[in-house]
DNA sequence: CACCAGGCAGCCG
DNA sequence: CGGCTGCATGGT
């Protein structure tokens, strides 16, 4: 790497290569925000992260996003594919049913987008996240990337950064090193994962060629990855429009918003969002997910948590 | 200190 | 199916 001429501290300097991806309402904040994904921070005023083997530099402004990279030679193609600046957010929400939850949400969250990530590091993640808070499952996986992951060349006056780990690195460490890196019990799945994905019994490239109950099938074969975990990864990895995870918070809203007084059960709750939010469950769930999570404060946290009075069932 | 967190596995009826 | 419990760890 070259040495640049720049303050005498600063040993390399890389070079940023940027590029304009184009984008109407491209709410980047809450996309990056949102859950979906566990290594984007502000630093700075700008979002930093990894894509591959990318340490990305990024900023949302009404036109779409500004790109920019240490990587000598990005693959661009590859970037605007994760950051899904082609989607025309606006038509998706606009197909929404218009019940007050869900149309309150895209009021809350306009913008938001779902991104399309690389399924290992997806399953990996998801496998991290179970009874973790986002903040917590962020952590892990920041250990689990500068212990094991490839350094990579950061812009002057960033902290260090790391891939994200390759299945074949994760099935050659034990237990006992995972252990250490504070994700508990999830240590030994996610260690089966790595193993089952590197020698090749699970082919993630197939999975997106197969249909949404074939790959939710082979993805919940693996141990700790359950109907939740297998839909965040079909819809955040895959794209699959249809995936729709159901977590605690997603569970309590489709309860207290649309079966008020009763008690569905899951088969009940999946087929009536399947058919309630069509075409994009998936979409549908991300912005009512976020928006309980982190736009409303003390209504809908507070009506959520205790078994709320029945509110007006939207039509 | 009790309780919960973008769940799941194992077990029981 | 449906319900219950343990599981590591950290925050409120």
């Amino acid at each position: 790497m070259q040495r640049k001429s720049s303050p005498s501290f600063v040993l390399t300097e890389s070079v940023l290569r940027r590029r304009r991806f184009a984008a109407a309402h491209y709410n980047l904040e809450d996309t990056l925000t949102s859950g979906q994904t566990f290594r984007w921070r502000n630093i700075h005023g700008h979002w930093t992260g990894v894509v591959r083997d990318h340490w990305l530099q990024i900023t949302g402004d009404s036109g779409g996003l500004a790109v920019a990279t240490t990587h000598p030679a990005p693959n661009w193609p590859l970037l605007k594919r994760y950051f899904q600046t082609e989607v025309d957010i606006d038509r998706i929400t606009g197909s929404f049913p218009p019940d007050p939850p869900l149309q309150r949400a895209v009021a809350a969250c306009r913008g938001l987008r779902l991104l399309r990530q690389d399924p290992w590091e997806c399953l990996a993640s998801f496998l991290l996240s179970s009874t973790k808070r986002i903040t917590q499952i962020s952590q892990i996986v920041e250990r689990l990337c500068r212990h094991y992951g490839t350094p990579l060349p950061v812009h002057a006056g960033y902290p260090p950064s790391w891939s994200f780990p390759s299945a074949a690195t994760i099935a050659e460490r034990s237990e006992t090193q995972l252990r250490e890196l504070k994700m508990g019990y999830r240590a030994p799945w996610l260690l089966a994962a790595g193993r089952t994905v590197t020698n090749g019994l699970l082919d993630l490239e197939s999975l997106g060629r197969m249909t949404v109950a074939d790959a939710e099938r082979r993805l919940i074969q693996l141990p700790g990855v359950g109907p939740k975990i297998a839909h965040c990864v079909l819809l955040f990895a895959y794209g699959e429009p249809n995936a729709f995870p159901v977590d605690v918070w997603i569970n309590r809203a489709l309860k207290t918003f649309y079966f008020p007084g009763s008690n569905p059960s899951p088969a009940e709750l999946k087929s009536f969002a399947a058919r309630h939010f069509a075409p994009y469950p998936g979409y549908a769930q991300q912005y009512l997910f976020h928006y309980l999570r982190v736009k409303t404060s003390a209504e809908t946290e507070t009506a959520a948590r205790s078994n709320p009075p029945p509110t007006p069932r939207p039509r």
